[in-house]
DNA sequence: ATAAAGGTTCCAGCAACGGGAGACTCAAGG
DNA sequence: CCTTGAGTCTCCCGTTGCTGGAACCTTTAT
């Protein structure tokens, strides 16, 4: 199978497909005569994978260590849970940082009256001396 | 004042002052004779103003935007308001993402045993054939 | 006089690809 | 057989917002 068939079945761009094959994420089962990279059904299954990880928020090298993971029979499900579990520490933190921050954006839009008027609450926000307060 | 100076009281690194002038985001009122930065309270000012935006998720570019308006008094808060609104739509999106991704995550992650059994639902979620399913 | 600290420029690189050039190959149609 | 068009190849540059390092210069303190 070709790359584009093997990025359609994996949903993924064929550039995309290609730059994983370039840093040895997931290389194709091998080339062509005329040096079209070949894919097989493993591979495929491998780049869904990897689609899948990526859109879970898995960064490339995460995806690695869960691709071996996943290659490998004897893997422990112990790894990957406590893989799964920091990643949702992660997102929790991130989440809450995100909050915050529309949050304080909320507060300054709601305050600024939105008309003409050259004052506007959101720059001196924005302006504000201490980087402290809330 | 030297970007050191101007960097600390700014709250950020001296090499993004540096970017930041090199970009000609926050340039420096002028240099010394030996060829030093030389930040005055205005300049400080700006370098506060950007720090602060950024960290409210802004990009360079948005940045300048609400840096002219910042910096031009006849500024109408109307377009503040509008670049914030737009912002906190953004903000909306990406929090509905992530929340959607950890939930995911968590229902996976619990669905597996944890123990050193090869079988791991998480895997086999990452490997599921069909890229639509919740 | 000398050493440490801080400044300067430029160059390289990070994530994770995307865009596009220029050459090649393959499948179909006339 | 030839042509056309789509797909593929490699290669290199660009993105975003910095960050680190090298090699050198200036200032400050002792």
């Amino acid at each position: 199978m070709k790359i584009g068939d093997a990025a359609r079945e994996a949903g993924l761009p064929v550039k995309t497909v290609r730059y994983y094959a370039d840093i040895g994420l997931v290389d194709p089962q091998g080339r062509s005569e005329s040096g079209y990279r070949d894919y097989d059904a493993a591979a495929v299954a491998k780049l869904r994978f990897v689609s899948r990880t990526r859109r879970f928020g898995f960064s490339i090298p995460e995806c690695r260590e869960l691709l071996s993971l996943y290659a490998d029979d004897g893997r422990e499900s112990a790894d990957v849970k406590r893989l799964a579990e920091a990643k949702i520490a992660e997102l929790d933190t991130r989440l809450a940082e995100l909050t915050d921050l529309r949050n304080e954006l909320v507060r300054v839009a709601t305050a600024c009256a939105g008309d003409g008027r050259p004052d506007c609450p959101i720059l001196e926000r924005f302006a504000a001396l201490d980087s402290s307060g809330g």
